[in-house]
DNA sequence: CTGTTAGCGCGTTCAC
DNA sequence: GTGAACGCGCTAACAG
């Protein structure tokens, strides 16, 4: 690994002028900077953020926090921050916190230690704790999703009293007056947000809204299909389903089917968030599923094993199995035994 | 930001011995780090990662590089990778190549000035020069869904001659002889041995290969729903399509419907590669989509302008609104009759 | 325009 | 068991 006294002693200048040519700073007279370009790649000389970040206290890094990589609306969001922070020169340090406050905790010290230069921070609850740390050593902070809180700090999140108005009134203008909200859990804002856009619509309509259809789970596929199944049983029968987040849709979808429920015919759904593929109308596809998830983590716990010596072996290449799923875009009968392959 | 110096004079020892209870090596008396560990919890100290991986040449931190991370097959790598390495101690720097092979070789180096101890490398084309430069700084790296290259190196993959063989003896079980693969760019292994398997079923069933039949195209929605309604216009026409990646399969799905082709009793569509909510065969969900690129976006944009203080006002709350798609789940009107009946 | 020097915050000898 | 001193690789301040 090339310093840059290597390459300051290759390309007969000093350190300080090295530095000069490769951070663009300062100037430079044209030879010297030649001679420096060539050392520079000759040598394949990258210079050691680590050793810039200590002396600039600057890392052209920043921590991005979210609760759950797999959900379509904070992987996009954390696909938008990746090329933006990239097309700035900014590496952008990746932190799934399972929705845990003690791993949003964590995390924070975590991207403190790296020096990051600011945090991009989705949570599902207000994360106070965490931003008073960021804040208290001046860390810039974006919060995604929840309000500013009491603490002073930039916020961003979509209009969610709207969007769920425009749900809503979607539904009546369908003739549905008895509706249920699958909602997530207490204490987030676009929980609370998304349930005030409801009962506006719901007012505004002349439409009662009944307690007993409004419900507060995890914002997961299980939690979705739990609900909605409990749910159907509750006489008068709803005519429709507004949820406040895409897996709890799918979710609800699942129900649905399992207890024969014809959608929209007999049941409609209606979900906050939208997933790049919910385009299409067609029967599902049957696929060859990769073990997703064994292959990242046999690859992470590979490489582990380099990094602490506990390998060190000739180099292995592994296949893992793939796992054939018929669904109905192939097979005019088996709908059944789709569902049996579900997934981890 | 306290430093380890701050802690050692408030704790009346010196640097080094905050040093060996921080790091838990060494012997340290038991009133010197009870002594130490209060003022490290009242300073609110945190070791500086940068300093430390100056010193001791390793990081804790590992990059991921991939080609797209909204792919679900790449998605779910990248969730296994976080979650591995997080566990392990090990902070996990984000890279979205965009399948660029320019942009693979600056993500290199900007791991390599981060002093990554490792790098989990998914590349669709084999990325040689990037891994070669990976080799010569030795650090460790792992290559997901490429072979070892010619370079001794370690790698994951799903095993791609299998999953496509057996996906295409499922469609030759349904009676399907007429069978186009829509597969990926040349170059990639994978895009090789999935026409490997295709090929093999192919000629195991005694089916004849039409080689107008296969094409490759980049691995993106829109190129799957071009190439399938080409391919639509072929006589005889195909009675199935085996897509060799998610996206292709959902392109040909939308193809398909654009044509009034019922799927699967005119065209069958099966894929490689499965998305974890692809399960539901329930007709589509109406959405209240935010706009989640543009909230990522706008987020690490407004994080930049306060890191490089172009911004320094009051702080700012920014709410998007948000776009109200209506699909089959809650219109009963806009269900062409094809696909309804398909449904019991 | 260029070189010398002094740390950034930490881990690590090597004395005590 | 503990502290003083050095250096990781780099940039910034100051000379020259």
């Amino acid at each position: 690994m090339a310093t840059i006294r290597d390459v300051a002693s290759h390309a007969g200048v000093s350190t300080a002028t090295v530095s000069r040519v490769v951070s663009g700073r300062g100037h430079v007279s044209l030879e010297a900077r030649e001679r420096v370009l060539a050392a520079v790649a000759e040598l394949g000389y990258v210079p050691n953020a680590l050793a810039r970040g200590l002396k600039t206290r600057r890392s052209r890094s920043i921590g991005l926090l979210i609760p759950e990589l797999v959900d379509p609306f904070y992987l996009h969001v954390a696909q938008a921050v990746e090329d933006v922070a990239s097309a700035a020169g900014f590496r952008v340090i990746l932190g799934n916190s399972n929705a845990s406050a003690e791993r949003e905790r964590t995390y924070v010290d975590l991207m403190l230690a790296h020096n990051v230069d600011g945090v991009v921070f989705g949570s599902l609850k207000p994360p106070r704790a965490a931003v008073r740390i960021l804040q208290e050593k001046g860390t810039p902070t974006v919060l995604i999703d929840e309000p500013p809180l009491d603490l002073a700090v930039d916020s961003v999140r979509g209009d969610n009293v709207g969007g769920a108005r425009a749900l809503t009134r979607h539904l009546l203008a369908q003739g549905h007056r008895r509706i249920a909200l699958l909602n997530g859990l207490d204490g987030a804002l676009s929980v609370e947000e998304r349930e005030r856009g409801f009962r506006q619509a719901m007012a505004e309509a002349g439409a009662p809204v009944d307690e007993t259809l409004i419900s507060r789970d995890p914002w997961t596929l299980a939690a979705g299909e739990r609900r909605a199944a409990t749910l159907l049983d509750i006489r008068p029968r709803v005519t429709a389903i507004f949820t406040g987040s895409w897996f709890l849709g799918i979710g609800a979808l699942r129900a649905l089917e399992g207890a024969g429920c014809a959608v929209p015919d007999d049941v409609a759904v209606a979900t906050f968030d939208d997933a790049p593929f919910a385009e299409s109308r067609a029967p599902f596809l049957t696929a060859a599923a990769q073990p997703v998830h064994e292959i990242g983590a046999l690859a992470t716990r590979m490489l582990l094993d380099r990094i602490t010596g506990r390998e060190c072996g000739p180099p292995r290449e592994e296949i893992l199995p793939t796992h054939l799923i018929v669904r109905a875009s192939s097979a005019i009968v088996s709908l059944p035994a789709s569902r049996g392959a579900a997934r981890r």
